[in-house]
DNA sequence: CTCGGTTTGTTCTCGCGTTCACAAACTCCT
DNA sequence: AGGAGTTTGTGAACGCGAGAACAAACCGAG
């Protein structure tokens, strides 16, 4: 499920504020969802509540953990380093949660000088190797709408099956690759179209 | 519907390419949606095709776009310059879709003397002025977690609307007011738990 | 003018996710 | 020990969006 990160980071937040106990009713609350909605998605996981008292947040946090798979080691390269790739490089999110930016790839020749977040900027062409070296199995592409799919290729070309894309475009990839995209765009034009709506009147 | 922008960027794309006309089938494809889907979505605008035809790809897209609001010029304030902040300051895809980015808010003292993206920092208790002179509706939320609620409130008190937050935190806003919500990070643990699932096998 | 080919707009059905509501189970107090 | 109060886990109904299928409409050729 989707929301199971979610949960985590509000489990997170209480078991840094001290809350040893939550009810499914505080925990939604803390998570923007349905009491309902998160029992029924927490006892997909098994029977961890206990009834009339509630779920203990520590044991429930690393059992969340185990079956989103954050409590291994992810390694991930980041290929286009632009601004958005410096973003996502400096991230502190990635690396509190399991993952590790093994590689920052660039195919321009003028970045590969760079240091960025402690990782050096390498060749495009290393990507075979670095995924070989390291496992990679995650990538995540941040390079400008044109160059988007052939990266893609490449990446599903030398064995990765998870791809986080961030640029404007709509990538194809066989069967058995996930992709997941971000269009910051997108989300403020949703935004705008609502906005319009509240302002300008419907029209129905 | 969420739908409309990706929409319109498939469009821009036939646009550029010189395509005058486009069947339903074509566009879905482009788009990455099923063709009936896109056809229900376009009519639940009007009846802007032509059976037998398809759809004029310019005076489609002027369509959408007028629909979702982007015909007009939103300006937009963002508060946190870190490196998402930055990121999102220099993203080109904003202002080529109508969005304006008038101010950029830091409460940190040492940042009001940098200027990014052509724009210069200002303190965050610029907010309620740059507002009222800009008419802001929209405000994006690139802050750590702990000062998005406070940024919120802020926010919401002098009159906008609609927030993006990037910031790993449920905002609680009063109604009427839209917030979209994007976490780095759950996008990664998502993908990291369908890649659990693919290579340890699923356990049922 | 008529007919075949094509494409839109719409209706209908199906399946999934959400939500309500309730029984089972646990704690605490008397 | 027993009962009241609380909270989980789950069964059932509801609503909604997705996809398939079809009728209406348009173009072009003969």
């Amino acid at each position: 499920m989707a929301r199971l990160p979610v949960y985590l980071r509000a489990l997170t937040t209480l078991s840094e504020q001290g809350t040893a106990t939550c009810s499914s009713e505080h925990l939604a609350a803390a998570a923007g969802v349905n009491s309902a909605k998160l029992r029924k998605d927490l006892s997909y996981l098994g029977s961890y509540g206990t009834r009339g008292v509630g779920y203990d947040v520590d044991y429930l946090r690393y059992q969340i953990a185990r079956e989103i798979g954050v409590t291994q080691d992810w390694p991930v390269v980041i290929v286009g380093i632009g601004n958005l790739g410096h973003a996502l490089a400096n991230y502190s999110g990635f690396r509190s949660r399991g993952f590790r930016v093994v590689a920052l790839l660039d195919a321009d020749p003028r970045r590969h000088e760079e240091v960025v977040a402690g990782v050096d900027v390498r060749p495009f062409d290393d990507l075979e190797q670095i995924v070989r070296d390291h496992s990679v199995a995650i990538g995540v592409i941040a390079t400008p709408a044109l160059a988007a799919q052939d990266v893609a290729d490449r990446m599903v070309g030398c064995g990765i099956t998870s791809i986080l894309n961030f640029a404007p475009t709509v990538l194809s990839v066989p069967e058995g690759v996930d992709v997941r995209k971000v269009d910051l765009s997108i989300e403020l034009q949703i935004l705008a179209y609502h906005e319009q709506r509240k302002t300008h009147g419907a029209t129905t």
